[in-house]
DNA sequence: TTGAAAGCGCTAACAG
DNA sequence: CTGTTAGCGCTTTCAA
């Protein structure tokens, strides 16, 4: 039978109060002599507390739900790990759910993580999820966003953590101006989704900064998957587009539109240079390999526990908004100059 | 201030233990007038118990603690979402522990869910793990070993769901001689690790059975990832081994090997033929797509999970030991007789 | 068909 | 420096 606190106050000849104290390292008044003897049973037998017992009166679970679309997505192991080294760092413990981009699976997730009291929630939210957190306003737990922002106000919500995708899409699409690409095509995600949308305005910027006009027919949209990059580069020459560049919505779609490229005898980057976004680790595996915008994926998880542990512990303000910058790791899919 | 049992007992007038009844579908002796009046009261509400009230008389927590080695491993997020599938089906929630095949985090984790009282343990244990788990013992937390089989008997351990290697790497190097290769290289993973051990026996057991003797000098000992591949290709070709065919201890060295033969001039498959191991996401990226030993990844997790519920809810005996079977996936990196 | 009472293992005033 | 007491929100006999 597991040891409770009350066995070991008889060991020790002491009141639960004592153990309690000292288990919890508030032991300023307790004296060397039984702290040390208590300490000493409770290793001796082995003694963990429990915390079920303990999270009933302090109201704090140290645990944390993390929601994300699908754990084998690429792009959110890195997240994962970021969220739970933080969070074992501070000594808190993630229950991780994956809602695969369902609403009514996040409600339901948002409801089991209430009902066993989670300290709080990072989660990245459904693309569908316009609306309100209903079933979550009024137990207030505190909640962050991570990777996808959206444009709703809940005092729930005590913070985001997002990449400046804008500024990312402007990177790469300067890179390949820098090396000489004047005609960029952009296969682009689905631009409901706020990231394409926000990528989409980058490259439009880049664009103008060099006195490149935007050209509609060289904007592709469709989903962020390897079939569509395969399918849009197709498409490309197909319809014989004029482009010595390729800006992708993400590095799926990159894969996709160059092995469709290659397949049709279009050398990388010989012939045509292309530009991903995120860097999940395929891209450095795939030939040529990709040069791509990094996404902070470990910081983003990280960041996210840490701004939602200092707001639990009353450390920061909340409703923030950090911006986490990308990066370009530059690779082999674009000519040098 | 959130709702408690005794709120909702004080709006419908009964007591709590009337409330609880319903509550937990134990009601067969309540009316269905209170049933219902009681029911609406806490949907009015919006009502959720307190799970960890509960938990802390029912010993129950309805959580399942994962260990795995690092969720960043291509290998991992199917295994974590094949358990994560699983448990949420059977109302079981998932907290998730990184380990980094380090002994010391291992006990740490296994101590910490221990405390939090989680129902049992899924564990792909460090494969440095040779001795007992020590800190666990007594507890008793049923502990479920999945991926990672290691010979100790302990009575915690009341399961085992592994993939088999050796009929993996049969099937693997049988497929090869099948269409036509003779001179099989083996670029292993590390010896001293079963599964490798395991899959050099498979090997060589297909030699066998083609009456092909196994050649000390076609066998490569490294690590399991890309680097070593890429430097085993090299050593090969500089040692000017005589091959036709490559079989990879797992996908990572397969497609290092893959980058170094390319980079050599050497055509895959039309020059060499190769197999990997595992099947992870990336194998169907690169080119020429791997033909691999796909290992049921998400069923391991998914069947680790279930095993552990029905020892959990005493539907099936214990110390059982699953062993899944293997299957190739046939893409492009064997050339075809 | 319902409720009173005890207790799960712990923490937190407060008193001594 | 240490202990008494009450209580966290729930379940579970047992009695009514």
């Amino acid at each position: 039978m597991k040891m409770t606190i009350k066995d070991i106050a008889k060991l020790a000849g002491v009141s639960t109060t004592t153990v309690s104290k000292v288990m919890n390292g508030k032991d300023e008044s307790i004296s060397d002599a039984t702290k040390d003897r208590i300490k000493k049973i409770m290793k001796e037998n082995n003694y963990t507390p429990s915390v079920v017992a303990r999270s009933l009166v302090t109201k704090r679970t140290n645990t944390i739900g993390l929601i994300i679309p699908d754990i084998r997505n690429p792009f959110f192991p890195e997240l994962a790990r970021g969220a739970e080294d933080m969070a074992s760092k501070a000594g808190y413990t993630i229950i991780f759910c994956n809602a695969d981009n369902n609403l009514s699976k996040e409600d339901e997730y948002l409801k089991v993580l209430s009902e066993k009291m989670v300290d709080g929630i990072i989660i990245a939210v459904s693309s569908k999820r316009e609306d309100q957190f209903e079933k979550i306003t009024e137990t207030s737990m505190p909640i962050i966003l991570v990777d996808r922002d959206i444009d709703i106000d809940m005092k729930c919500i005590k913070g985001r953590v997002i990449t400046d995708n804008f500024k990312g899409a402007c990177i790469g699409v300067e890179h390949m101006i820098s090396n000489g690409m004047e005609k960029i095509l952009f296969i682009s995600g689905p631009l409901t989704n706020k990231a394409s949308f926000e990528r989409l305005e980058g490259y439009k910027s880049a664009l103008e900064n060099h006195n490149i006009d935007f050209d509609q027919d060289l904007l592709l949209e469709g989903e962020f998957n390897e079939n569509w990059g395969y399918e849009a580069a197709a498409i490309a020459i197909e319809k014989n587009l004029d482009f010595d560049g390729v800006f992708c919505g993400n590095d799926l779609i990159a894969i996709g539109a160059i092995k469709s490229f290659k397949g049709k005898g279009i050398r990388i980057p010989q012939d045509i240079s292309i530009v991903g976004f995120d860097d999940i680790y395929v891209s450095s595996m795939i030939e040529p390999e990709l040069t791509t915008i990094r996404q902070p994926k470990y910081e983003m998880g990280y960041r996210a526990v840490e701004m939602l542990i200092d707001i639990l512990e009353g450390k920061k303000a909340e409703q923030k908004r950090l911006v986490l910058q990308p990066d370009i790791v530059i690779r082999e899919s674009v000519k040098k100059k």
